[in-house]
Order: C-alpha cells, then structure tokens, then sequence
RNA sequence: GGCGCCAUAGCCAAGUGGUAAGGCAAAGGUCUGCAAAACCUUCAUUCCCCGGUUCAAGUCCGGGUGGCGCCUCCA
C-alpha cells in the first residue's frame, strides 16, 4: 500500500513499524458545536483509511481525540476557550455542552457508516499525561514560564516548521495575532494556560490553577496509547501550519526523535467554488442534508467521488446528481442478486484486484468507485456480481446490499393517497392534475415509478 | 507580501510517459399517458496557454495565465 505523506510530499510505501500492525492516530473534533459537513468529509477520509488499513490484513489501533478543552477562538493562544465560549452562549457548563455535541458527533458519524475508532480519547480524561508532558518540556528547557503560562519556545526546535515548509522569518509576525510581549517568539505557543478565576475548566499545576493549550493533548494522548513511534497521523489540511506543527515541535522536543511515520492531510471541501465558513452561511450540517431530502449515505457516496486529497467542490446540484446515481448504482447491485448468469472468474477477479489496487494507492477511493460501476454495469445478471459489489462495500461503507427504496412509514398514509387521487385522475385522462400531484410528491423526495404491477414509489 | 494546492467534456471527477475511468446532465431508443420513472445506446483526436525533454506528455521540466486555500477560528 502506499500513501501520501505530507512531510515528504511523495507517495510512499507503507511499512509498518511493528509487522502486520498499524497505529493511527486522527484529530478529532472540539466538541463546542456542531459538526458541519466539512468536517464530516475528513472522517470519511478517516474510515475509508482505515478500512483499507484492515482489509489489508493490518491489526489496527486506532486513536482519535475529543477536544474538550483548550482550544482557544484565536491560534494566538488568546481569546476563549471555545468550550467555555459555547457554553456561555448556551446556558450551560463546558462539561454539558462537551457531553452533548459528542453525543451527536457520534450519532452523526454512525449515520455515515463511519466507524467508531477504537480508542476515543477525551482531553480532559488526560490532564495528568499533559502536564508531565509540560513538566518534561519545561526541565529540558524547551518550555517557558509568562505571566499567563508556559509555553514553547520554537527557537529551541530548528526544524520547526518542516511539515507546513513555512520559513518563519518571512511570516509577517502579528499579522492577525497580536504580539504577546513575553514570548520570545511570536509564534511560540502556549502549552499550558494559567486560568483566571472566572474561568470554568481549570486543573491545579505547578504554576497555580490553570488549563492545558490546544496542540499538547494530541501529543500526550498519542504517546499514552501509541507510544513514542507510531505509523500514522490524520487532520484536515488546515491543521498542518499550526497544530501538527506544534505537535511535531513538542513530541520531537521530548522524545528527541520523530514521533510519527506519514502524516495525512485531507483536503477541505468547497461550497459553490468558495470557502465554507458560518459567517456565509453555507457550513451545512447532515441534517440541513436531511432538511432537503439527502440522506448520509447520499452525502457519502457524494464524497467517494472525489480524492481526498482533492478539494471537493459542493453545490446541492451535485448532491442531487449524487443522489440519483447512488440510487442507481443500489438498483444496479440488487438487478444482480439473484442472477444466474456466469461471468467468469477472470472478469471478476481482473474487477477485484483493480479495485484493491486503486485503494492501496493512496486511498483512490473514485478509481475504485469507477471500477464497480464498470462491474456492475453489464447486460448479464449475476449473484456472483452482487456478492462481488457487497464484499467491495467492505471497503466504500455505502451499504450497497440496501434496497434503494427507503421507507418511511410516517408519511406513508398521506403518500398513498395523493398515489390513489393521482391514479383517479389519470383514470379521468386528466393528466395535468396527475403530473401536478407527481410533481407535489417529488417536492416531497417520492419518486413515482409506473409499472404493469402497479405504481411504486421511494424515498430518498 | 509569504507559503501551498489546483487547472481534464455543460457540470462533478479519476488518470502510475504509451495513446482520455466513472457519475450527473443532454440527445436518440424501448416502455408509457405524444408523460414521469426505469432500462439500453450515444456523448473529449483531446486534457488553460507558450516553449522544452522524449520514439512517445494530460502525465516530466521551464515560463506565463487563471482559480482556490492557508498565513486569522476552521476538517
């Protein structure tokens, strides 16, 4: 298998550091609000990797983190923490606010198919492991003491900045973030923070009362379950410059050697050509999906169209396309099921092994998409296809066994009978009336289907 | 200003130097209500532009142009 890794910027061969096991660690989410569909995409990044890591053969222990703590509204190490600011703004503690948008993560990544990593780690079930971090740091002389908190000092680690290729001299220093007069260097940043008293999330330290910075809890968790070596890490794109940066300055700087193998990065997702952002009003969330008639597995088989290392342009158009193709391609397995015909092994073989081939470079998971439509799609119906697309689901999670039709049984009584007073008025050869009630229960996501047995309709 | 990514049909999008996957849309056909849905077929001699390397370039190199992202909360 080979993957893209951002600090070499190649592709590379995947060797694990302990044979036939693989330690994978992904930056999870700050637990302050909802999830938008952005995010969701680097978790399908995250499945789809590791799905491929296990069908492989790889034993896997796979970390991913909550952030509940720490992380601040500005990288400046300024500003709230955006628990504490969600909380505020809500009405209720960090601890409830923390509690309940996992909660949802959670429910949400489910409904994607995406599976649960084996270790969920909670910053704040690991303030002990972070402040022995910074405790390490601060004797090795790689921590300082300000009179708001410790932080790094990134002239003490040459390297910095190897991940992200930023020459520090050339960054215009304060650009955004005010300049902290007590840091040595503008872009140190903060490891540990000293809590003022109003401040809800606080743990006692050394230094006084005082809560953990954003990038150490990534450091200290992956240690604690991963060791100081371990194969793989994960994040969106946007966390190269800063936080892996950081992470890689702080693991580096106590270990005294690397901390991990590959590093993967994936790529953001674009709104109508342009950035996704709240203050646009375009930061969809699955269920402003599920508002417009898509379900999660539309807004997966969505992103399987794509590389992840490939910005992926949405626009509800192309969703909709998505949509009608997914379903398509659900009538094209279930056409196989119960098939007779033969196809030949070496037909479906040559599709098997092309469509592994394309996943074990670098997680293509549109190449291996193509190369099931092309085995599905033939003149022939066969169950051995069908068993072929389901064993391939293994690695897509679009739940291709699913019949495309999806009942929902609460809107069913007013479903048939706008169906029954649409049969009435094509009985009448009134078919302006009958196309207006399709076209009303179109708005409504059913789909008509005449058929000599009768009229069928489904959901999506 | 600095760093980086990307440019492939109307749209989305794969593509490991060897002759352009797949999907949506569209057009034609079957069926039908001169319908929808479904199914079948068709649909880029060409990959932003200009040079170069090579027997061979969408794929490599150089130079343009354009788009986007980051440097500021972000997956």
């Amino acid at each position: 298998m080979t993957l893209y890794n951002t600090l070499t910027r190649k592709k590379e061969t995947l060797q694990p550091i302990t044979p036939g096991h693989i330690g994978l660690y992904c930056c999870g989410p700050t637990v302050y609000n909802f999830a938008h569909i952005g995010n969701m995409r680097t978790y399908l990044f995250m499945d789809w990797l590791r799905r491929a890591l296990l069908s492989a053969g790889l034993e896997l222990t796979h970390v991913m983190n909550i952030t509940d703590v720490g992380h601040l509204v500005s990288d400046g190490d300024e500003g709230e923490d955006k628990m504490e600011k969600g909380a505020r703004e809500r009405g209720k503690t960090p601890w409830e606010i923390a509690e309940e948008y996992t909660e949802v993560f959670m429910r949400d990544i489910a409904s994607l198919n995406i599976a649960c990593p084996e270790i969920v780690a909670k910053a704040t079930d690991h303030i002990p492991e972070m402040l022995e971090f910074v405790q390490k740091l601060v004797e090795l002389g790689y921590g300082y003491e300000t009179s708001d908190g410790i932080y790094f000092d990134i002239g003490r680690f040459p390297s910095y900045g190897e991940l992200s290729r930023l020459n520090l001299e050339e960054q215009q220093a304060g650009a955004r973030v005010e300049v902290n007069e007590e840091k040595r260097h503008p872009a140190d940043f903060a490891l540990w923070k000293k809590a003022p008293p109003e401040h809800i999330m606080q743990w006692p330290s050394p230094w006084g009362q005082g809560y953990p910075g954003w990038h150490i809890e990534c450091s200290a968790m992956s240690k604690k379950y991963l060791g100081e070596l371990f194969d793989i890490h994960t994040g969106g794109v946007d966390h190269i410059p800063v936080h892996h940066e950081n992470e890689i300055a702080q693991s580096e700087a106590l270990l005294g050697h690397k901390a991990v193998n590959t590093w993967m990065h994936g790529e953001f997702m674009l709104v109508d050509g342009g950035k996704m952002s709240k203050s646009l009003k375009n930061a969809y969330l699955l269920s402003d999906l599920k508002e417009r008639g898509f379900t999660p597995m539309h807004f997966r088989f969505f992103c399987a169209n794509a590389h992840y290392r490939n910005k992926l342009n949405f626009t509800w158009d192309a969703l909709a396309g998505a949509r009608t193709a997914y379903n398509r391609l659900l009538a094209a397995v279930q056409a196989h099921k119960d098939g007779t015909d033969r196809p030949g092994k070496d037909a479906l073989t040559a599709f098997h092994d092309e469509f592994y081939e394309a996943v074990y470079d670098d997680i293509n998971i549109p190449k291996a998409l193509g190369i099931l439509w092309n085995a599905v799609r033939t003149p022939i119906r066969s169950h051995e296809i069908y068993d072929l697309a389901l064993s391939l689901d293994a690695i897509l999670g679009l739940s291709l066994g699913e019949s495309p039709e999806i009942e929902a049984p609460e809107l069913d009584t007013g479903i048939e009978e706008l169906i029954a007073r649409r049969q009435a008025a094509r009985a009448a050869k009134d078919f302006a009336e009958a196309d207006r009630i399709r076209d009303a229960l179109r708005d409504m996501g059913v789909t008509l289907e005449d058929t000599k047995e009768g009229v069928k309709w489904k959901k999506c």
